[in-house]
DNA sequence: ACATTAAAGTCGA
DNA sequence: TCGACTTTAATGT
């Protein structure tokens, strides 16, 4: 199941940030102490909470953090693309999962035991400014969401939610941009707290006017600059001025 | 403006 | 065929 990896390529992490300044020989270093393996959709990698005992590179597939309050609500943080790492809640002084990591599409990750996590920090060029950097690249999202949360309408947040999706998981295809992995109605709304019920009314009139194109777990965005427009919302808020023309 | 409730339709394993 | 997913409408706050 969990296996060695001794015979991973360097060519895999040698053009990803926390690894491009590195020399071949320590990318070496670093893939021999790694455990390599695949995981199924759907599977919880770890669970907030636990005790952090590995850190995770994800080579491929999709991560998605997830929080779940006492009722059984879900809460989806951020997802994860390729080519990043995760679970290092030791860069965040955290000696437990602060957060559950389910996978979002079958995925390849590299793992490493948290104890290497000084070491690598200390030893190797470039690894804990890259790190941090897209440490800070996650909570500047989370930021913004928390923003969109309290002052956006529900059809702006879906459409930011989704055009944030394109962005940093899209694949292009031939009438637009696909959403990388299967996503549900149900997991649009636990991003952008509201209903799936709501998801599905607004996705259905984006169709309909041509911005989006959908089948069940697969969302196309085919007019992005359309759905940009939807984003920043046409009525105003409650208490807030339009300014004029 | 949006959630909730209810019902029914559709898709995939 | 069954359950997961989706849609639609009616009603509530």
């Amino acid at each position: 199941m969990r296996k060695r990896s001794p015979g991973l390529d360097e060519s895999l992490l040698t053009h990803l940030p926390p690894f491009s300044r590195l020399e071949r020989h320590q990318i070496r270093a670093i893939l021999d102490q790694a455990t390599s393996r695949r995981h199924d959709v759907g599977v919880h990698i770890f669970d907030e909470g636990a005790e952090a005992d590995r850190f995770y590179l994800l080579l491929d597939g999709y991560i998605r953090v997830v929080r779940i309050t006492p009722t059984g609500d879900q809460v989806v943080a951020l997802h994860i693309p390729p080519g990043q790492l995760f679970g290092i809640a030791q860069a965040l002084g955290r000696d437990r999962y602060p957060a559950t990591a389910i996978t979002a599409a079958e995925a390849l990750t590299l793992s490493w035991p948290m104890r290497l996590w000084t070491p690598f920090v200390s030893e190797y060029d470039g690894f804990a400014s890259e790190t941090y950097a897209t440490v800070g690249n996650r909570i500047g999202e989370m930021n913004t969401r928390l923003v969109e949360m309290a002052t956006q309408a529900v059809e702006q947040r879906v459409a930011n939610a989704l055009l944030r999706l394109v962005n940093q998981t899209g694949r292009r295809v031939d009438d637009g941009i696909e959403i990388d992995f299967p996503i549900t109605r149900q997991d649009l709304s636990e991003m952008t707290g509201t209903t799936l019920h709501t998801v599905s009314r607004l996705l259905s009139a984006w169709e309909r006017d041509g911005l989006v194109r959908s089948a069940r777990k697969r969302i196309t965005v085919t007019d992005a600059h359309a759905l940009v427009l939807r984003s920043q919302g046409s009525a105003a808020p409650d208490d807030t001025v339009t300014p004029p023309r």
